[in-house]
DNA sequence: AACTATTAATAAAA
DNA sequence: TTTTTATTAATAGTT
């Protein structure tokens, strides 16, 4: 219907093609419309152009929504209901994963342990103990890293005084005594803490009780995770 | 473009606006398809009839749900994507609690402590040995209970065996001669295992080391759980 | 974009 | 429903 027939196939020329597309879609719309009034119908239509351009139709009545609920409803099965579901079976598998968590968690605090047999309880009780020698290791270094550090920085600031004294032959003044006693009080600490002894590391806990385990997220817990 | 010209509004005759529609579906149909061949272009239609009939149209490099997902890309919001948002955003909730969870039982077990400052590391060693003492205490609990439950029954199996011996006038047959040695050996242990002693406890743990820790889930973790 | 020669769609009838 | 066919509508190539 033009100047002469036409191969239905991809128009080479882009601009041919273009000026195609832009006519053949408002003839389409054209349609859409004039099926919609004259028969009572519901249409939506979507297009993309080569160049990505989109354009819609959908009738008065409506709108795309209905119409793609509406169709899904047709054919029975959804189009994201496996997406949907590949989430929502994520999201279980997710919270069957943490509900895990948190009962070793619990178990590691020394909670929850009626389900456990004894050989269970054998192992527990070697992990925690295992890991109590780590944490009380560690808190070592970092107790022994901080007090070299602090001792180096009296030593210093100790030495400049010093220095400053000489050089201004200033009398000490009260104001700074303390930079003298300090050094002695943090070496004696550093030689109390030694390396083997759990109780020489207790000496740093000053019986102050945790007021909460300290468990991540878990104030999360409360919510309601599941999806209406 | 037929035996008159019509005007474009509801056809009255039922059966005229189904064969009306029936044709002019047809047509959109073909128009649709030779402009998916002729302008390179991707579009999916869906109508409804009046009688509830649906038919679909999408161009055959592509399918409804990929025209859709990429129409309410284009369209900025989208229709379906506030509720599918939700569920983002719970699993990305969920798997950072998740991952708190990890991390928490990393650190009961001794691992990831470069993190923690020493007043952490003080509360946390101060919780894992009370964690630890609970644990030893379940455990004798549990070899108690156990060691009790065996031994009355031993004793039951030992009273029985006497009775019958004495009612038969049997002479004691080798084959049952360790009902009257075995009491002994369990009234020993129980003895050993005061509830009092942690050393005592450590007498059933056979240096039996635990293959790999009890992380409950922990298999899931090489899942990509992120969605497409 | 507008124009028109031509093809394509389709309304009414069979 | 589908086919036929007279007629209108859409549009390819041109301006």
């Amino acid at each position: 219907m033009g100047r002469g027939k036409i191969e239905i196939k991809r128009i080479e020329n882009a601009t041919n093609r273009q000026v195609t597309y832009s006519k053949r879609r408002t003839g389409i719309m054209k349609k859409a419309k004039e099926l919609t009034v004259l028969c009572d119908a519901q249409v939506a239509i979507i297009m993309f152009s080569s160049t990505g351009k989109y354009h819609e139709f959908c009738s008065p009545s409506t709108d795309i929504k209905t119409i793609f609920d509406r169709y899904q409803q047709a054919i029975g099965t959804s189009l994201w209901i496996e997406q949907y579901e590949t989430m929502q079976r994520t999201l279980s598998h997710l919270k069957e994963i943490n509900r895990n968590l948190r009962t070793e968690i619990r178990q590691r605090m020394g909670e929850d342990l009626d389900g456990l047999d004894f050989h269970e309880l054998r192992g527990l009780e070697q992990n925690v103990d295992a890991a109590l020698k780590e944490v009380r290791h560690k808190k070592y270094h970092v107790i022994t890293t901080q007090t070299d550090t602090f001792k180096k920085k009296v030593k210093h600031s100790s030495e400049a005084y010093r220095h400053l004294q000489q050089e201004l032959g200033m009398r000490e003044d009260p104001a700074f005594g303390f930079v003298d006693n300090a050094p002695g009080t943090w070496e004696a600490a550093v030689a109390l803490g030694g390396p083997a002894g759990g109780g020489a590391a207790d000496m740093y806990a000053f019986r102050v009780v945790p007021s909460q385990p300290n468990l991540h997220g878990m104030a999360y817990g409360s919510h309601d995770l599941r999806l209406g």
